[in-house]
DNA sequence: ATGTCCACTAGGAGTGGA
């Protein structure tokens, strides 16, 4: 079982690329953020073509989540309680069936802008309803994942300059904290469990020709609980998938997949 | 670090966001 996390940046602008993907690595069930669509604008039958259902939580212009699954899905829930003013970031569905089956949540996290803007207390604040509404179901005998863009770098390994972005956005304390809290639920970033000294990015900017630079962040994290962690058999940042194809403009972000045992 | 890309409004190019 296949289990990915991919930050798109526009489901219209991708949607040519992301059937490349699907068809290269046939991941089983997909988180995806910043769609950037409303729900009804969704192509459903696209995904049904290549075998994926589709569940969204949409919004005109920015944000957007969505999860894709070619095994059984039960949609559970849409938005993050008390925080939908924010935008619409948090999809919830059960992925999978008897003992394979995941409680799987996918985020787009807030950005925050930068330390100034009133839009990092309110990343700050997200956070915390994120933990608060985690805790009342991340258990470590149940299989659980949250994975998603959560805009946060959680150490200095994750990013391409500690000395110059230490204090500033993505890589305060503070967030870092908000990070750890998550950890703390009971979760394990699977990226780290199995390279637990390696530097690797998931997103790096379109400008001034980072990717080649190597001037990244690992930003985009898949999250499970120990039942997840006893299943967890390899997992890749398939940066692969961040360089154009065939034409085709890629994402600022790569895909991030991890291969479960069945149960 | 500011060299790009995306969506919106508009009916061509500027704006805001990341």
């Amino acid at each position: 079982m296949q289990i990915a996390t991919w930050n798109i940046n526009g489901l219209r602008a991708r949607m040519d690329y992301i059937k490349l993907w699907l068809e290269e690595r046939q991941p089983d069930v997909v988180g995806l953020q910043e769609l950037k669509m409303e729900d009804g604008k969704v192509p459903l039958a696209e995904f049904e073509a290549l075998g994926y259902r589709c569940v969204t939580h949409g919004q005109k212009s920015w944000n957007g989540v969505a999860i894709l699954s070619r095994l059984p899905i039960e949609h559970l829930e849409s938005g993050l309680p008390g925080q939908e003013e924010f935008g619409s970031r948090l999809i919830r569905a059960r992925v999978g069936e008897g003992d394979a089956a995941v409680d799987f949540t996918t985020l787009y996290c807030p950005n925050g802008k930068n330390l100034e803007h009133g839009d990092y207390g309110r990343k700050l604040t997200w956070f915390d309803s994120l933990r608060e509404w985690a805790a009342s179901f991340v258990a470590k005998d149940q299989s659980v994942v949250l994975c998603g863009d959560f805009n946060i770098v959680p150490t200095s390994l994750d990013t391409w300059d500690e000395s110059s972005h230490a204090g500033g956005i993505f890589h305060t304390d503070e967030e870092r904290a908000r990070m750890s809290a998550i950890i703390d639920l009971g979760l394990t970033d699977l990226y780290r469990e199995r390279e637990p000294d390696t530097q690797a990015f998931s997103w790096w900017d379109y400008r001034g020709g980072s990717f080649h630079r190597k001037h990244g962040l690992r930003i985009d994290f898949l999250l499970g609980t120990p039942a997840v962690v006893k299943r967890l058999r390899k997992v890749e940042i398939d940066r692969d998938f961040r360089k154009k194809k065939d034409g085709l403009t890629a994402s600022d972000h790569a895909p991030v997949i991890a291969h479960l045992d069945v149960g």
